[in-house]
DNA sequence: TTGTAAGCGTTATCAA
DNA sequence: TTGATAACGCTTACAA
């Protein structure tokens, strides 16, 4: 493979000003650019980038952390990330953790090694998680709650979510049900804390009988509305705190012969594609995804370069998305 | 931050034991070994891989091209494919190209200059697509079809496609809808291929009118069941060439009365995770997603190891999946 | 504007 | 088993 000497023969110049010639073009001389351009031609000349890099002590990469890439809200974002990322000339390494501490170990070691030049980390933030101890790191928080240290780009979930209860009691719904995530999740200790912030407002009593825990996946939502269908007096709406799970409570709740909306509200959080296309379309909240990406993605990029941000924070506005799975609430 | 030479000062030993130490372990004698992990220790040394990348001109990196990593079923495969790159010590470059061939372009050029090692491409073959001038990289394909030139990794998707049918026609189903992908996309005519050999098998004459065709998405499922709902005799039965349209078919026929699939019955291709849970759930054809993803880094590793695999095809087994999507058809 | 040459951190060769 | 040293391809003072 030819390299920057080997142009520099050609072209009858000195490899500085090859390497000037591509980096700095304002400091060559027209006839030497287009003697290095026909050279470069002629070798057919690819610089190597590892060397590049490896001069320069940047990798010119980042690594995006995410539990599941199979989440689609997840996806979204990711997606975002790639395109902003790419933009700017930097690419994107991909750390499918799977909730494991191992791999995310592995991935803080790529930025640690030079590998990689900084992390963006979809979920909250959780203590004991190895990326606490890399801290030092150029680290940016994506998804995460009020508690999480250092820069974080979210949405204000407890408000979100106090929305939606807001909602639901002015249908009328007195006893409404509610299916979290796991119970140490921040997520699901801020969307937990809207709930209670709203029934507390109207003056609703909090029953601990219609929480029913989740773990964000369809399957699990599945599992949560079956046991709210088996109360003695069941909720008529049930807010789920993420999307796959209300999809998956409208499936058990029809297998139980109620009704979506008719009997039974149910509400959504994220909206991924297909709370739009799924039967009945969810009410749900929708996260600014695209706004998410690209913002984590510049300020990442202000702290590789360099950029004290200690405590930056950027609460986002979300939308709030009524669909056809909330109606009246049947009883007074 | 501290380098070899730096280890090598405090432990006492030469820079080469120190690389000895870290690389090839056996060839270090027990003192030396420890002198050299309690300098590591001390000085906190991470090796700098970016250095290390550079002198063995490897990157220790594959990128994966994706149409859209949003799309459940790439998720699926990506996720495996960055499990085992990971095992096998390798990065995983999202290339997320959103079909353009810029971007699709710049990914490649990333080979070309050595920040990766290859490419796995999730997406059939196009005869004008920018991967196929960079020919000489180590390039795997996975998901695509027979004509795909070089290693690939598929499922038989005219045979899977023809099971399809052949089901349908079982139930006595005549009139066969078809919701296509983009009319020039491979997997589009392979499926059409399968979708028409059934027919003629069973003796039925092809209807050019019962052919509808979307472009993969929800959206445009909805879109073409609303034609094919428009017709004057309506199919009994819509086969969709992957879930998603299926879902979006679903969604359409409801609104137009019809009962899925006591009218009419739907069939999805993929079995994401939402075809399980969807109302009804569909009857479709599951990709081993997580065995292409493997197979296609322990191949495409193979490539980069500089082995010859001029023409490797590896046809994986597919899975019939019937669920409630379809149903014996009404009429005779 | 151009060229010479040092140096980035590592690995590998060779000699001891 | 160990150490001295060249080399990888590039960028960048510094000198001309």
């Amino acid at each position: 493979m030819s390299n920057i000497r080997e142009v520099a023969r050609v072209a009858g110049v000195s490899v500085a000003t090859v390497s000037r010639a591509l980096s700095h073009p304002e400091k060559v001389s027209p006839a030497s650019m287009k003697k290095v351009k026909q050279a470069i031609e002629e070798v057919n000349y690819r610089p190597n980038m590892l060397a590049r890099n490896f001069r320069s002590a940047k990798a010119y990469s980042i690594v995006v952390l995410v539990p599941d890439i199979a989440n689609p809200f997840f996806s979204l974002v990711i997606r975002a990330i790639e395109d902003q990322a790419q933009k700017r000339g930097y690419a994107v390494l991909l750390g499918d953790t799977q909730d494991s501490g191992a791999k995310e170990k592995e991935y803080i070691r790529l930025v640690e090694t030079r590998l990689a030049d900084g992390i963006i980390q979809l979920r909250p933030h959780s203590p004991d998680a190895p990326t606490n101890k890399a801290l030092g790191l150029p680290y940016i928080n994506l998804c995460g709650t009020e508690d999480t240290p250092g820069p974080c780009i979210r949405i204000d979930n407890v408000l979100a979510s106090k929305n939606m209860v807001d909602y639901l009691i002015s249908l009328d719904h007195k006893r409404i049900g509610i299916i979290t995530g796991l119970r140490g999740n921040p997520h699901t200790m801020d969307r937990m804390k809207g709930y209670k912030q709203s029934l507390a407002e109207a003056g609703i009593e909090f029953d601990e009988r219609l929480i029913a825990e989740g773990e964000y996946s369809i399957w699990s939502g599945v599992n949560a509305a079956n046991k709210l269908c088996g109360l003695d007096k069941p909720p008529t709406a049930i807010m789920c705190m993420n999307d796959e799970m209300a999809i998956g409570a409208v499936q058990s709740l029809k297998s139980h012969g109620y009704a979506v909306p008719q009997d039974i509200s149910v509400t959504g959080f994220d909206d991924i594609d297909y709370a739009r296309y799924c039967d009945p379309p969810l009410t749900t909240i929708s996260q600014p995804a695209e706004d998410m990406g690209k913002i984590a993605v510049d300020l990442l990029l202000r702290l590789i370069e360099g950029e004290e941000l200690s405590k930056e924070e950027h609460v986002l506005p979300y939308d709030f998305i009524v669909r056809k799975s909330t109606d009246k609430a049947k009883e007074g």
